[in-house]
DNA sequence: TTTTAGCACTCAATTTAGTTGAGTGCTAAT
DNA sequence: ATTAGCACTCAACTAAATTGAGTGCTAAAA
């Protein structure tokens, strides 16, 4: 009673196997029928090479490594989070799409389009509907971007009113409206902006007000001076000062389509934190930080009660090689998480391209 | 058996009256309870002055007249889409707004900003916050809006790929990348902008095309007139093609929150019809023809299957008397429709005067 | 040592039957 | 015109019984 037994000496190679095996069908089944997975289930999948009973043995080795669990003394086995983390890390195979799903790619893909962000809401929408689950899409660009051209439009003639337009590398357009302390000629502003678009092209955002302000020592004392400083302030209350971070997120209804909807509680909680997006974003941000393949955040590891029963597999798509958004397929724990990394992977390369075709137009 | 006898012969002014006072009594209950009402239960917030077998027989007359409705013969009576129709034509009294609630709306007007966008982001937020329903903002703006400004930005120099940055009178900024057939001269260009300006400033968009084209006529044979050509050539391939209609839609877990939600299929029918979007905009896009007060949409008024068991109320905001767009409040049949019209009320003339307020900057 | 058959046991889910109570419609008395 | 009274209906709830998929353990077989 007091000393827990762990009888799992069965190490040899061949057993080790065995487990995986049962434990990928008992995954498996339980990914296709949202059921708990019993031992003669798993039996009569085998064709009957081991009997039930010898298949509960493994399952309670299973257990005891924290794999599977019961939801009760006389249910059949539910894979663990930790269950899920365990075959996406070791076992899964890598997974191509069908031939249907290229197809509504590929369909989806042909109408070109040149407004950045519907090509975003588009990806979303398709990713959705491809993975019949919802499917998110976080553009996060302008702050790693790249400068390309500045616009100086007064809004009224004569006053202090701007509009600054500025087009980024990767084709993104923004508008910003700013009040001057004080008018700004005509002959002035043009300088202005031959300036920054001779002084800036080609820097990633990042280094810009850097740049600008070692431009300005340089030039102290100098007719430019001036110049150098009004562009910095324009810069900084434009510019620098928005964090262009946007999320589309399609498909969220799709969620109520899986069995463990029936929770209403569960979901109810999830579509709320949703509309937040704040905690989605700081969780998709990571993704921006390096540039690895896909990542699949399972249940609890999102660290969110809200989050506890859904997975979310995302990965970082691209301009070259500069990072610049994170797309993400979210669902049930219980998904197919080999076909959602490849469908995920499919659509970042795919949004990566289409945007850089973009910026280069 | 046969015959169907109607004993509505009572129809002295009295008998009309008690009966719409216990029908908005039936009314009044279901909305707070969501569940069906029955005849002692009216007969004693009548304080008996009335027995339940006379309400039962009133309330058979009103199930004749089509405003009840039994969900089973041993029910108590629900209100009917026709019942809630004579109710906001007929009976509903205006409502105001509480103090809490005025404070929230206030609140979060203090911030000011000047991206429209966040505005009317913003806007649908707080509005499902204090209705605690589900939420829309719908902005049509451009094509009903007005010129003000027009800039080109030659995107790569020497090349034919441009830059245009449109602003209207409300205050909203577009732009959209056009190619031309030819590479085009800065000094072209330069009169081509300070033409269009000139020539359409303070024009509603939906006679820009028309004046150009006369414009063009008039000066056929004379050197502008490749100027106008030019003109109209693009600001046909960029404001008056793009149909900029944006939906917001906030708070549509709130939907989740109401006890009719447990009618799974229902919510499942309606959440995903308004991801889809097109059938709200075409009931929205109405709204935009008459400049009315506040429309309510009952149940299968809106001849949509899924949206049957809710209502929408909406009303247009404006900019001075042209209609911009359109708020409303999405929520179950049974919803405070006068508190509803309150607050449509107050949100459709708070969001016009911000953004009025916005275009003058 | 591993596998399996057998058995007792558990427990959610389903079924069944019975009870309750809010509600109705009708009729006859007030 | 109103009301009291009565028979009837039916969803919702309760409690008990049944079912069956599944388990763990043990002892025998391989």
């Amino acid at each position: 009673m007091s000393v827990t037994r762990i009888h799992i000496k069965r190490n040899s190679d061949t057993f080790e196997l065995r487990r995986c095996q049962i434990f990928t069908e008992i995954l498996n089944l339980y990914i296709q029928t949202a059921a708990p997975v019993g031992s003669r289930t798993i039996a009569r999948r085998l064709r009957n090479s081991l009997s039930p009973a010898t298949i509960r043995n493994i399952m309670a080795d299973l257990e005891e490594l924290g794999y599977i669990e019961h939801p009760y003394t006389s249910a059949g086995r539910v894979p663990t989070d930790q269950g899920y983390r365990y075959y996406v890390n070791a076992l899964m195979q890598q997974s191509h799409l069908t031939e249907d799903e290229e197809e509504t790619i590929r369909a989806a893909h042909e109408r070109h389009c040149t407004e950045l962000e519907e090509i975003i809401e588009r990806a979303s929408r398709l990713l959705s509907e491809v993975s019949n689950q919802a499917a998110l899409v976080l553009f996060s660009g302008v702050s790693r971007d790249i400068f390309k051209r500045i616009a100086l439009i007064p809004l009224d003639s004569g006053s202090n009113r701007l509009l600054v337009v500025f087009v980024s590398a990767s084709g993104m357009v923004r508008n910003y409206k700013v009040e001057l302390p004080e008018p700004i000629e005509d002959i002035q502003m043009e300088r202005l902006t031959r300036l920054l678009n001779q002084e800036l092209e080609g820097l990633p955002l990042a280094q810009i007000e850097y740049h600008l302000k070692r431009r300005m020592m340089m030039e102290q004392g100098s007719l430019y001076y001036n110049l150098f400083k009004q562009a910095l302030a324009i810069i900084k209350a434009t510019i620098l000062t928005s964090k262009e971070e946007r999320l589309w997120l399609e498909g969220t209804s799709r969620i109520l389509e899986q069995p463990e909807f029936k929770e209403v509680t569960r979901t109810r909680a999830l579509l709320r934190l949703l509309e937040e997006k704040e905690p989605l974003l700081e969780l998709l941000r990571q993704d921006l930080e390096q540039d690895q393949r896909c990542r699949i955040y399972i249940g609890s590891e999102m660290g969110n009660e809200a989050m506890k029963w859904y997975s979310l597999v995302t990965r970082s798509y691209k301009i070259g090689d500069r990072v610049i958004g994170t797309v993400g397929i979210l669902g049930p724990t219980r998904m197919e998480y080999s076909h959602s990394v490849a469908l995920v992977d499919r659509m970042a390369g795919l949004l990566g391209e289409v945007i850089s075709q973009m910026g280069e137009l």
